[in-house]
DNA sequence: TTGTACGCGTTATCAA
DNA sequence: TTGATAACGCGTACAA
């Protein structure tokens, strides 16, 4: 084998061309003649050359075409979130004809304490941009650091500064559409199972400290929602989205003496277990009890049942950081974006039983 | 504002030390007086210089931290499989302390003839080692560049060529055990449902010849593994791995005259999916049918039923994908792994009802 | 259409 | 402990 790779400046020497045309030959910015195009050619075939090192390439250009997406949770935990997947898709695509691809970093403010591994930050990772999907608060001196370096930035659903663009959902209109809905129905006695309040992801009753004390902007502005229609409403947490986290919450809504008539889920994977746990206890949905969904995803197991939920373009969320991150590498900035839901109704809710 | 961004040599000249000396603050390499580093770093402070330039350091270490994942489908599809997600969080596990990041890559070769979109590739991405998890055939070329390109390459359940580590799994073993279980409960009339056979994703029954012409390596071998017990055991191929699928299965299987009494699913999502279908169709599990899974993963919703079912290493196998990577990118070679499933027994499984 | 010259921002090496 | 030097491999004005 030989020494050293082979470099564009090789490929020139042997095809008798200078390292400039050579490089043109690659990248295709100007018009070379078709004899001198085979003539590099097929010295790189020969040399073994296979094109520019992304590496120099990304020094001289002053970009790397990465994109650095910041994820609250490791992987596994956030993908485990339909939401989370169809956002991330959105963003795949809106960002692929930029010729990015999207590096997974972890939010560092809640790893990086425990244990002082390496790996890789928005600070020293070749980034040309970052979205920051869900984040916690902690994360703001990162964030500082990274927008120092003139990098630009997106927040999905998160809370950041106001001078940073923002992606985010009208969690609490929406939620209250739902509500209405049920009341529309005549239920009065609803109870709401949250998504998690805080970091903690403490689950359980939750007493008016612990309403007071939400941290999780989701959380919060989506039992906002609920609390303009329903003030009194009675409320489980969550310790996460998952149809088993809403079946534990089910058992527990339906199992006291002042059994809810409807239930105000906060995702549909929640909604999906509370109804599991309707079933398993012998009530019928909508007949006995009526269960909303938020998100308007596909619950893998729940046909036949069809949520009555809020839909959320979570794809279009995803599509819009990756406009925003396009808008600003462009020299232009982004504005913030507030999405709409839908109010879409399944077969889950139905009138308030007698 | 300023007209560049400032430079480790701007930081030099201002702390009135030599680059090198300021580089090496930073990097910790060499010891440094504390006079120089407060300097220095007082100096980067006062110019808003927030550390070295990740390309350009990338260029002169020829590293660029980034280790690419190529996924064969998009991403939300690939991340609904929790086996992925699994392997994925061991992945990221392993390679964090590389101080290295996972960057997303799709395989082009099933993209990229569709348009013409750019977009990061095996090529063009600055990559110090590529992980490829379960890809077609079609990348070969792909790989081959990237190999020629020196950069080492693990493939995770794929098909590659015999000079590259893999890292698999022993499907065919195991899910013969599965089978040989079934058998010593007595069961004679077994159908298997299976992954898809092909990149088509075809549904529904299948025959010999549809059986012969299987592309998918995970489907083949641990249907190879029924085989060996049930040879003549009738097939249903799902279009993925879901429990709607699953149920869709389930429906076909119990809908017939010969219903049969027991079902080896190739995963624990179509499993979860077939015990649906049962319930459904007024069949209990294990009683009237007992069901087998693959995988061993937490299937959300399914409780109270634990799947018999193969265990495989989901995220040890992304951990053993990062180690390689490391062992490569330390200039030692890395092995190829096979790894073991572990037989356990739920409660979805009993005797042949009489 | 092709070639020349230079700099992108760092860091490894070695000498002081 | 610090500093000088020399790449790292490429792209792009600009001139020819």
């Amino acid at each position: 084998m030989s020494t050293r790779r082979a470099t564009i400046t090789d490929v020139a020497r042997t095809a008798g061309v200078s390292p400039s045309t050579a490089s043109v030959v690659f990248s295709g910015k100007t018009p070379v003649s078709d004899a001198t195009r085979r003539r590099v050619l097929d010295a790189a075939a020969t040399l073994g050359y296979t094109g520019p090192d992304p590496r120099a390439a990304s020094l001289r250009r002053g970009r790397s075409g990465i994109v650095g997406v910041v994820l609250d949770l490791h992987l596994g935990a956030a993908f485990l979130d339909p939401v989370t997947r169809l956002t991330m898709d959105g963003l795949t695509e809106s960002v692929a004809p930029l010729g990015a691809g999207l590096l997974l970093l972890r939010d560092r403010s809640s790893v990086a304490a425990e244990r002082d591994e390496p790996g890789p930050t928005l600070t020293t990772a070749p980034l040309d941009a970052a979205v920051l999907m869900g984040c916690s608060g902690l994360l703001r001196e990162s964030l500082a650091s990274v927008r120092a370096r003139g990098i630009p930035v997106v927040v999905v659903e998160g809370d950041a500064g106001s001078d940073v663009p923002q992606i985010r959902l009208d969690n609490r209109e929406a939620q209250r559409q739902a509500a209405h809905h049920l009341r529309g129905l005549g239920h009065t006695r609803v109870a709401v199972v949250t998504l998690p309040l805080t970091d903690e992801r403490a689950r359980g009753w939750v007493g008016a400290d612990a309403e007071a004390a939400i941290t999780v902007d989701v959380t919060r502005d989506r039992l906002a929602g609920a609390r303009d229609v329903y003030p009194d409403a009675p409320l489980w947490a969550s310790a996460s989205s998952s149809i088993d986290e809403g079946v534990t919450a089910g058992r527990a809504l339906f199992a006291g003496p002042d059994r809810p008539t409807a239930v105000l889920a906060q995702s549909d994977l929640l909604a999906a277990g509370v109804i599991r746990a309707a079933e398993e206890g012998g009530l019928r949905v909508p007949d006995d009890v009526s269960v909303t969904g938020f998100d308007g995803v596909v619950v893998d197991g729940l046909a036949p049942y069809s949520l009555t939920t809020l839909v959320q373009p979570a794809s279009e969320k995803g599509r819009a950081a990756g406009d925003a991150v396009a808008a600003m590498l462009d020299g232009r900035d982004a504005a913030s974006i507030l999405f709409t839901c839908t109010f879409r109704e399944g077969n889950t809710t139905g009138p308030a039983p007698r």
